[in-house]
DNA sequence: CTTTGGATCGTCT
DNA sequence: GACGATCCAAAGG
């Protein structure tokens, strides 16, 4: 069950490495899910990226090889993971959006508390890396050594979990500010684990309440 | 059901 | 000093 995703798919262009990521396994220590939604970040050109200004300390797994992981810190309480994709020194990243989780419910359960159902523990960024124990200690880690504790592997229908060939729908990303018309956010169309299910460029909060005083 | 505001802090202006 | 590639709970319809 371990055939890991090699290098060569990662050096690809993050809109078409997002697509392929759906369907795909991500396996940390003995937690396994199903990647069911992807966002795509690409470099200069792309003013949502973190990359768009170029490199710094916190971005800098974005400029290095592809296959491995970037994970940041926002909102001074949660973390989110990418796939580093293109060619060293082309800042471009899959962000993964959500899982659907194939074991470890009763893991998933105690590091999500919150969580009201079972979709709510990795239908989000953020809510995947705390549910999976993703933190900053990961950033920069090669997901193609297959002896890694976190790896990335082809979709291998373990213990009779069926894998139906899922059609791909592509939105607006969610959550940014510029760059809001690109149409790169990939999910499997009626998957119940996808993080917003009626999301539109429109939703975007253009209104930004002026500073308050207090 | 939808909308709004608070939490909380590293990063960059 | 402002702002997030977010999440959650409370308030509003």
């Amino acid at each position: 069950m371990s055939n890991t995703l090699e290098r060569s798919f990662f050096a690809r262009d993050s809109d078409e490495v997002a697509p392929g990521l759906l369907g795909t396994i991500l396996n940390v220590g003995s937690l396994t899910g199903r990647i069911v939604e992807t966002e795509a970040y690409g470099g200069a050109e792309d003013s949502a990226s973190h990359a768009w200004r170029g490199e710094t300390l916190r971005n800098s797994t974005m400029f290095g090889p592809p296959g491995h992981l970037y994970v940041y810190f926002t909102y001074g309480m949660h973390f989110c993971a990418n796939v580093v994709t293109g060619s060293q020194g082309d800042p471009q990243a899959v962000l993964i959006r959500a899982i659907e989780p194939l074991n470890g419910w009763k893991v998933l359960r105690e590091r999500r508390p919150k969580a009201h159902t079972d979709f709510d523990l990795t239908n989000g960024p953020g809510k995947l890396c705390a549910a999976f124990g993703i933190n900053r200690e990961h950033n920069g880690r090669d997901l193609t050594e297959k002896q890694s504790d976190i790896t990335l592997s082809s979709d291998p229908s373990p213990s009779g979990i069926p894998s139906h060939p899922d059609s791909i729908r592509t939105g607006p990303r969610i959550g940014i500010s510029r760059a809001v018309d690109l149409p790169w956010r990939f999910w499997l169309d009626g998957n119940l684990f996808v993080s917003k299910h009626n999301y539109s460029a429109k939703q975007q909060r253009h209104d930004k309440v002026s500073p308050r005083k207090k």
